[in-house]
DNA sequence: AGACTAGTTTATAATTATTCTAAAGTGAAA
DNA sequence: TTTCACTTTAGAATAATTATAAACTAGTCT
């Protein structure tokens, strides 16, 4: 994604393209392979790359305006920390708890023949495959 | 559960029957449906239920033991509070983000026909399928 | 039964992740 | 270029959880 289509992400957002904001688009957007994060990888990853220091609090901001705008999607991780994900399609993962890694698994490589109803007045909003790993 | 099950199920574990352990197993284990918690909501219900007022600490330290022994499972929910389960078999979770409430899915109504493979040298754990529900 | 000891409980402090606050800074519209 | 709503920032506040270390106790050994 070139930087001229970041612009454009965050003005269709209605994300004024501030420094800080094209900085950690670029960083999270502007690669080939999807990328999981927590807050704290992700402003470690930033300090040592960047020459200009980025406040944590507005990582968070930005993270979460990113996600609320549907360019990230927040992973289904138990644990402290939140993970994100630069992959916002409807996907699953792989859950390494060696390596505390994320891996994205399509959604068309995951086929579920049975499922339940849902419980009386609600309706499935969408369905998430966690596969645990071991060595 | 009777009580007598309760003291073999702690000395099973090599989990002295102390008075804390037997009153939270109690609680836990003395029912008919599974049960969903987080510690928080389980201090508040023992502290309701109960005269004798059990250290949070205690309600940490006994739900971890607990757990390390199987008798409860962690539940993969995302958010801040981590959630458990009295449920220990090999099954699936809704989760009604209203309510913030888990609900049981048995493991034979889900059957998942197609699956990757898990990546070079790693092998699959377990796969828990998580069905997020809307009104 | 009495005393010992390792395991347990407890209150409180510490830690960790995240959110809040309010003052200073800045994009972009006019 | 002025203006102002939106942003950033440092630091305080909050929330969940873990660590600490002193007091307590279940179970063992006599």
């Amino acid at each position: 994604m070139k930087k001229i289509d970041i612009l454009k992400k965050l003005r269709s957002s209605r994300l004024r393209p501030t420094k800080q904001r094209v900085e950690i688009a670029k960083f999270l957007f502007e690669r080939e392979k999807t990328f999981h994060f927590t807050v704290e990888s992700l402003n470690k990853l930033l300090t040592k790359k960047s020459t200009s220091k980025i406040a944590l609090a507005t990582i968070y901001n930005t993270v979460h305006a990113f996600k609320a705008a549907g360019h990230l999607s927040e992973v289904e991780v138990r644990g402290n920390k939140t993970y994100f994900d630069t992959n916002v399609s409807n996907h699953h993962h792989f859950y390494d708890s060696e390596t505390a890694e994320l891996i994205d698994i399509d959604a068309n490589d995951i086929v579920i023949q049975k499922i339940p109803k849902a419980p009386n007045g609600k309706k499935i909003k969408n369905v998430e495959v966690f596969i645990n790993l071991k060595n």
